[in-house]
DNA sequence: TTATTTTCGATAGTAATACTATTATATTTG
DNA sequence: CAAATATAATAGTATTACTATCGAAAATAA
């Protein structure tokens, strides 16, 4: 299992950092560290600077691991949606039934995360936050089209592209199951902070979790042709 | 109805800006000129030093309208916002079946918008542009708690809970109105986004619009209280 | 074990950003 | 026409977002 943990890491692409961060005891305190600094301060506010202050280090040498902030988030996001990725792949193994597929799927994609102890240098109950409130800026730039063709954005996509793969087992003949499951897991997201900060505007709350909307949605929406 | 619009603007709170940009040319001027430039160059390039030499006028003048950029887009947001219940009010006034009602409120909150010559200073077609780009970054700071104290997004709250009230209408049983409202609102933005940049991960394109996505996730989601 | 490479920290420096303050000049309004 | 208000111009500060260089430390290879 940690084998396969580490074959996921490789497969950020490396156009994303100037130096791999897993390769060095520098380069893993980096991400640990940013992790919880921009959980604690908000991506806006966070700087090279400060994060060499928090771990005793120099902003020039946390700039010999990435370009600028913005690749740091990418990196992190990889990082995130490639542990969505394997605990989508574990959790849908040996299931048979499609319909069940697809519920753990949609477990998988719009439950709160824990931190898996494994993993020392990464919370992934903290990148699950900062995933929630900051993914979108990694998206909403003007050189998402150029990103976006570097691979920027692949194993995002590709956590997607499985979902849809799971819709269409389900229901072959619905129409929309690229824009359901892009709509589902930044859904998730959004419901998730909003819970957090626009009580007033979701029925998510300490009871109903985004994972018990997103199970209702599907239940209603894909039945028709299920065995 | 040129007196509906004005009645419109002024809701907007008196908080979000220093000085009101209706009560003079060059506050027209930035509020026009801004949109352009932020749909030319995004929010994040965007500066006032920059807008000033767009508009031939000084970047202290614009910081007495306007704190920072982020107040300006919070700005811009709720005009659009306030647009958009305009609209609203108008399309499902005089519509006696709920579903109807429905159908065209969410075509309203999902469509994309065409400019509306009635108001000269604000090209509401670019607006819509900025809007799907640069929206979420309104939500997603540290300082969202405070603001959303303020009022900030009460106009964007009240679109939603008249999506809510409508949802209802049609459904009383649905359990999840709040949610339902909330994630159509968002992820038509967010359809439409990938629609622009990554349309692997999307059914919409020139063909099949955000609209058509969502008319038939509500039609088979509410269907089974319908009269 | 020594030599070589690489990694890292420290310092310095630049251009741009995000403002604030002041003052003089327009422009509006009474 | 006078008074009040709005705007433009200039200057200045702190912070950000980097780049470049250099020497020391650590890792690795011969």
């Amino acid at each position: 299992m940690h084998s396969l943990i580490t074959n996921i890491k490789i497969q950020i692409s490396d156009k994303i950092f100037v130096k791999d961060p897993e390769t060095s005891v520098l380069g893993k305190k980096i991400i640990k560290e940013s992790i919880i600094l921009i959980d604690e301060i908000g991506f806006d506010n966070f700087t090279f600077k400060k994060l060499g202050a928090k771990i005793n280090s120099n902003e020039s040498s946390i700039y010999r691991y990435f370009e600028n902030k913005h690749k740091l988030l990418l990196y992190l996001s990889s990082w995130y949606w490639s542990w969505i990725e394997y605990k989508l792949f574990f959790a849908t193994t040996n299931v048979d039934d499609s319909f069940e597929k697809l519920k753990k799927a949609i477990t998988v994609v719009t439950e709160k995360i824990e931190d898996d102890l494994a993993t020392e240098h990464i919370n992934e109950s903290v990148l699950n936050k900062i995933v929630i409130t900051e993914f979108t800026k990694t998206l909403h730039t003007k050189e998402v089209d150029e990103e976006n063709k570097e691979g920027f954005f692949l194993i995002y996509k590709r956590v997607i592209t499985r979902l849809v793969e799971l819709i269409t087992e389900v229901n072959p003949e619905y129409q929309y199951a690229r824009s359901l499951a892009s709509s589902i897991i930044e859904g998730a997201l959004h419901q998730h902070f909003l819970r957090d900060h626009l009580k007033t505007i979701t029925n998510c709350n300490e009871e109903i979790s985004p994972t018990a909307f997103y199970l209702n949605l599907i239940l209603t929406l894909l039945k028709k042709n299920r065995s």
